[in-house]
RNA sequence: GCCCACGUAGCUCAGCCGGUAGAGCACGUUCUUGGUAAGAACGGGGUCAUGGGUUCGAGUCCCAUCGUGGGCUCCA
């Protein structure tokens, strides 16, 4: 009988049971549908899904039933029972089955076979399994939904029919899990996005195009300019360039070779081929080739807000996470040998900077080094990876390696930044290219006077504006610090006749630099405070008529807070600090 | 791109077995001028995503297109 200590076991139990509960699932859809032939079914994070290939298409009202054989199945008290077969014993129990001939056919020669059965089903399966289907609590069991997946996720393949479904301990962790799904819907930066008036996409004129509403735009704007000011102190150079470029200049990079999967189709102008960019680099490039450089120029450190444009396939958009036009914080950093190591540590640095500045302070590196197909020598890669492994190690930053996992022109950082829900967000990268120097013939003069290659380092720290707001969204639950609101302060009248004070207090506000607005409606103090909290606006400043015989304003918080009267400039200075230091209210 | 689901007012959604569109919020007008999360009444607003088809008749059924959502190497 499943019992409530079974609560304190820990998470490999319950991986245990979700491997169990989804054999469980497999043998209420074979009930189902005989002849279904089933794939591949593990636990995973919060859950466990199983693949099949069905006679028909599942709708939501069959995982219902499927739940609820499930339940019957877990009541029988089925003890799961492991046994080893030989290869041939395999091969003939799963003759039937063509998806789980193909995975014994894969398996190391001299390996054991294991198989697991409980009640009528049985399935080829490592395991462990829990002992008996008595340990899967019933009431904690859910299917969440259907989706397709190829098999073995190849897109030629078979395309099969995957159930998600959750199993946990006990009831109370079901609900809280189901719980923390629904305030993850509550987060989402598409349902804030309209909330909060940030942003649209609109279908008509074009998927995963941004727009970005005033209130975005305010957000962005601090975003923007904050990033400029630190560019300058971190002595980096903001450049512009053009968001098209004849083919020339994408041939003698070499995108449309490697990259014209995601670039769009050329535009003709006077009979040449132009194309939309999918990158910022080359035009970088340009402006470096435009004169001569000596060791003495660099490091030049060349950023910009570049707007580039990439085909995504339809099934891949997704808000603004996953959109076809986006603007990179885009820099390059073209440096001699001798200085890449420095140049390494400071941009990694500078990054942490600005992650913490925007309230993110868990950070995870991953190092990806050469692949098979690579370009330059490796003389260089060796000491580019080094150079990313040494500052990764001189930050103490966490870091995995990723093996093989660069790219073709040169081995990168990427940094894993893990928000308020837990979820991480790959967002900023920093990457070697020994391609397009080579390809650009850049140059600079050495001290003897000889011609060399300069190092070229691309890297956005942000990543993108766009799936940066969609972090900062979710993040904050829109409910953005003071210095990234886009109302951080609204004057709220309780009449019509505090309208006259309410603008000057806005005035005021206006004139000290803050973002302010006047709620002037028609409604009651009551829908006017509700409407403020509706949008996290941090501050309400509410007057009536004591505030304005004494010329002050009431200050309530969006905690709900209520901090009373005081003067303007009494506000406006704890205003500041706030918004100086990022954080608080 | 592929699989499944979905597309009805600005937003969130009802709309039965085919019989010529409905709610709440938002918006407008009027009344109300109020002390910290929704005051009231009245009103405007939809070629039911688009294009075809079936039918006497189509938000409702069928097909295509566009778009949206969930998935698509957590590997027995």
């Amino acid at each position: 009988m499943w019992r409530q200590s079974m609560a304190e076991h820990n998470q490999g139990d319950l991986e245990v049971i979700r491997h169990s509960a989804a054999h469980v699932m497999a043998e209420a859809v074979l009930q189902m549908f005989p002849e279904a032939k089933i794939a591949i079914g593990p636990a995973i994070e919060d859950g466990f899904y199983y693949d099949f290939d069905l006679p028909r298409p599942l709708t939501l009202d069959d995982l219902g039933e499927i739940e609820e054989r499930m339940r019957a199945i877990i009541r029988g008290h089925h003890p799961f029972i492991c046994e080893q077969v030989t290869r041939e014993q395999a091969l003939e129990r799963f003759r039937d089955q063509p998806y789980k001939l193909e995975l014994i056919q894969e398996l190391p020669e001299g390996e054991p076979i294991s198989i697991y059965r409980q009640n009528a089903f049985t399935d080829l399966c490592r395991g462990p399994h829990v002992a008996s289907t008595a340990e899967i609590n019933p009431e904690a069991i859910k299917l969440l939904s259907i989706a397709g997946a190829y098999w073995r996720g190849d897109e030629k393949r078979p395309m099969l029919q995957r159930i998600y479904g959750t199993a946990w301990h006990t009831k109370e962790e079901l609900e809280a899990y189901l719980k923390r799904l629904q305030e993850m819907e509550a987060r989402d930066h598409r349902r804030l996005g309209r909330q909060l008036d940030l942003f649209s996409i609109h279908e008509e004129a074009g998927a995963g195009l941004i727009y970005w509403h005033p209130n975005g735009g305010r957000i962005r704007t601090v975003v923007e300019d904050f990033w400029r000011k630190e560019h300058y102190k971190n002595g980096y150079e903001i450049l512009y360039t053009p968001h098209i470029g004849r083919a020339w200049l994408w041939d003698t990079s070499g995108h449309l070779d490697f990259y014209s999967q995601y670039m769009y189709s050329p535009m003709s102008i006077d009979g040449l081929d132009y194309y939309i960019k999918p990158m910022n680099c080359p035009f970088h490039i340009l402006i470096y080739n435009s004169q001569t450089h000596s060791y003495r120029d660099l490091p030049l450190r060349w950023a910009e807000l570049g707007t580039v444009y990439r085909y995504e396939r339809s099934g891949v958009l997704h808000g603004l996470l996953r959109v076809r036009g986006f603007t990179q914080d885009d820099a390059h950093i073209i440096c001699t040998p001798d200085q890449i190591e420095g140049e390494i540590l400071r941009v990694l640095r500078f990054s942490l900077y600005m992650w913490r500045s925007f309230g993110f302070e868990d950070v995870k590196a991953y190092l990806a080094t050469r692949p098979a197909d690579a370009v330059g020598e490796a003389a260089r890669w060796e000491q580019a990876t080094e150079s990313l492994r040494r500052a990764l190690e001189e930050e103490q930053l966490p870091y995995e390696v990723d093996e093989g996992g660069g790219a073709f022109y040169g081995p990168k950082i990427d940094l894993k930044i893990r928000d308020v829900m837990g979820r991480e967000w790959q967002m900023t990268t920093i990457q070697f290219d020994f391609n397009e120097p080579e390809r650009f013939n850049m140059t600079y003069a050495a001290e003897d006077g000889t011609l060399r290659r300069p190092y070229m380092v691309h890297r956005a720290l942000l990543g993108s504006l766009e799936r940066f707001f969609g972090l900062l969204i979710e993040h904050y639950g829109g409910a953005f610090p003071v210095w990234l609101h886009p109302v951080q302060a609204r004057v709220i009248p309780i009449a019509d006749r505090h309208i006259p004070y309410a603008r000057e207090v806005e005035q005021e506000l206006l004139q000290a630099g803050l973002r302010a607005d006047v709620d002037a409606s028609s409604e009651r103090l009551n829908a006017k405070i509700r409407n403020a909290q509706l949008l996290k606006i941090p501050y309400m400043l509410v007057i009536g008529d004591r505030e304005a015989e004494a010329r002050d304003v009431s200050v309530r918080l969006r905690t709900m807070e209520n901090l009373g009267s005081m003067m303007v400039p009494e506000f406006l200075a704890r205003a500041r600090q706030v918004i100086e230091a990022k954080r608080g209210l």
